[in-house]
RNA sequence: GGGUCGUUAGCUCAGUUGGCAGAGCACCGGCCUUUUAAGCCGGGGGUCGCAGGUUCGAUUCCUGCACGACCCA
């Protein structure tokens, strides 16, 4: 049993301390990382000696011991290196002490390093200081953690030994500061707003909902910062940006976290156009940085990110694909629909036509491999969105789909704020007939307007979708450190 | 919410047409001065996810539940 194994080394523990070792010290000084020992000396012949001294620190991920001379794998942030142990150079006690050592152990080790008669770059360890004892063993060393279950139950274990997971938290690092980046160099400044509101809003969606005490009353994990971020615009700043986490209470799926990461930018004196063109510029780039290159492969399907990128409207799109009028009353719309065998919830039924027209799209969606801009939506599905020019019945919305995800939305956000009323209370009329993903009226952001926001593109990003499709991720669980997983029995 | 599949040693997995539970890695003991999934000899380790049912006997068959994966809504 498990216990059983930890308590072997819980007596191991036991017997360091017994000899007055700390097998948690403080700090150990290094000199090197494994992979610098490999950039300086890995031109070195077989059976060589640098006559150069290293001290390396990291995880022993595995041990050959052959009598008088042992071999040890040590592994750090940067990569492998192997330990070279000699009972004559090290001397019997250290070498003892070393036997005690289990697959799992942090240590830090001094030496000089050689090349082995196989021509292995080592480190021949002179001394080495226990930094940290494990209690338990590592997962198996070839196959690592397999079940999906115990996988992200037991993230850490995931991440320490199975290197494709590792890689996709670097990735997600590097994709995430290019963003940053990116904003910066354009002026954007990053804000933080509450994540605990009073009425969610921004999004359409099922917020959590947790308590105040003091106040003795109800908040909510925000769906999306966008109203606060307005505000911000309100109060003079005129291009901000958040990256943080949304909660929405909804379905697990390989594209959905309850919590997961947006990126929300907002630019006074620009409208959707602009937003676009800035989607393509930071993406491309994050592209480049971690590719090189613009074509990319996700989940076996070439992903041709080279610009320009496709725009399409919503309407073509579906007149186009499914042959339908778009136009069309929603009555004749569906009859259509029913007559090409096209199913649908039956609430949709009931209107309004947008979501019909959404949920056409959703159904298409995953033909969306390239990235394609979908531009136009029905206003009544985007109270947020100012009328399109031209199109009274429209807004300037537009989705975009990468690899058959959406990974971001946008507006020419609505600034006016007697129509920004009515809009909010077409919302309340839908959540009165039993929607409840309904926007909710929002005083104090209609306040805001009341004082004058400038006219303004705003555009929202999934993080995590877009670092599944740059890392080729099935699933969003693979580019997030610690999905949610369920209670344990 | 519905369907399908899965859950066996710390890990990766076999297996039992219903009759003493198996391997590799890991662990413990021994040998070994050039290994790198080291090798050789010996050993320990199991509530077969949980709860019921059928049966002389259930890890195996049936039902329910939990957790997970995939598909559908």
């Amino acid at each position: 049993m498990a216990e059983e194994l930890v308590k072997v080394r819980q007596e191991k523990l036991q017997r360091l301390r017994e000899r007055g070792i700390d097998p948690y010290p403080y700090r150990f000084e290094r000199t090197h990382l494994a992979a610098e020992i490999k950039g300086r000396f890995g031109k070195l012949p077989p059976a060589s000696r640098s006559g150069e001294e290293a001290r390396v620190a990291g995880r022993i991920f595995s041990i050959r011991r052959m009598g008088r001379i042992t071999f040890a794998d040590l592994r750090d942030a940067s990569g492998r290196i192997q330990l070279f142990l000699s009972r004559p150079v090290l001397g019997d006690e250290a070498y003892e002490l070393f036997r005690e050592l289990d697959l799992g152990d942090i240590i830090g080790a001094w030496g000089e390093v050689i090349t082995t008669k196989t021509g292995e770059l080592s480190l021949e360890v002179r001394g080495f200081e226990i930094l940290a004892k494990a209690l338990r063993p590592l997962p198996e060393k070839w196959h690592g953690l397999r079940d999906p279950e115990k996988r992200y139950r037991y993230r850490e274990l995931d991440l320490l030994t199975n290197e494709k997971a590792h890689r996709v938290i670097l990735d997600r690092s590097r994709i995430i500061r290019t963003m940053r980046g990116f904003l910066e160099e354009r002026g954007f400044i990053e804000v933080e707003t509450p994540i605990l509101q009073p009425i969610p809003g921004g999004a359409a969606a099922r917020p959590f909902v947790t308590h105040h005490n003091a106040l003795d009353r109800d908040l909510y994990l925000r769906i999306a910062p966008e109203l606060y971020l307005k505000r911000l615009l309100v109060a003079g700043y005129e291009k901000v940006y958040e990256l943080g986490k949304n909660f929405r209470n909804e379905g697990i799926s390989t594209q959905h976290n309850p919590e997961f990461t947006a990126l929300e930018a907002y630019e006074a004196y620009a409208d959707y156009h602009d937003a676009m063109e800035l989607a393509e510029e930071m993406l491309c780039r994050c592209v480049e940085d971690l590719h090189g290159k613009l074509r990319i492969e996700y989940q076996g399907k070439e992903v041709d990110l080279s610009r320009p990128w496709r725009k399409v409207t919503l309407y073509e799109l579906i007149s186009d694909e499914f042959g339908l009028d778009p136009e069309a009353p929603l009555p004749e719309l569906l009859s259509e629909m029913g007559r090409r065998g096209i199913e649908y919830p039956e609430h949709l039924a009931r209107g309004p036509k947008g979501k019909v027209l959404e949920h056409l799209l959703e159904l298409l969606e995953e033909r969306l491999i390239g990235p394609t801009f979908v531009m136009d939506y029905p206003l009544d599905i985007s109270p947020l969105a100012k009328r399109k020019r031209g199109n009274p019945e429209l807004v300037e919305r537009f989705e975009l789909f990468i690899a058959g995800f959406e990974v971001a939305n946008a507006f020419s956000e609505l600034n006016d704020p007697e129509e920004q009323r009515e809009r909010f209370l077409m919302q309340e009329r839908l959540r009165a007939a039993g929607d409840e993903e309904a926007h909710r009226i929002d005083e104090t952001f209609l306040r805001a307007l009341e004082h004058g926001m400038p006219p303004a593109a705003g555009i929202g990003f999934g993080v995590d979708r877009i670092v599944m499709i740059l890392t080729d991720s099935p699933s969003i669980r693979e580019v997030i450190a610690f999905p949610l997983v369920g209670e344990r029995r």
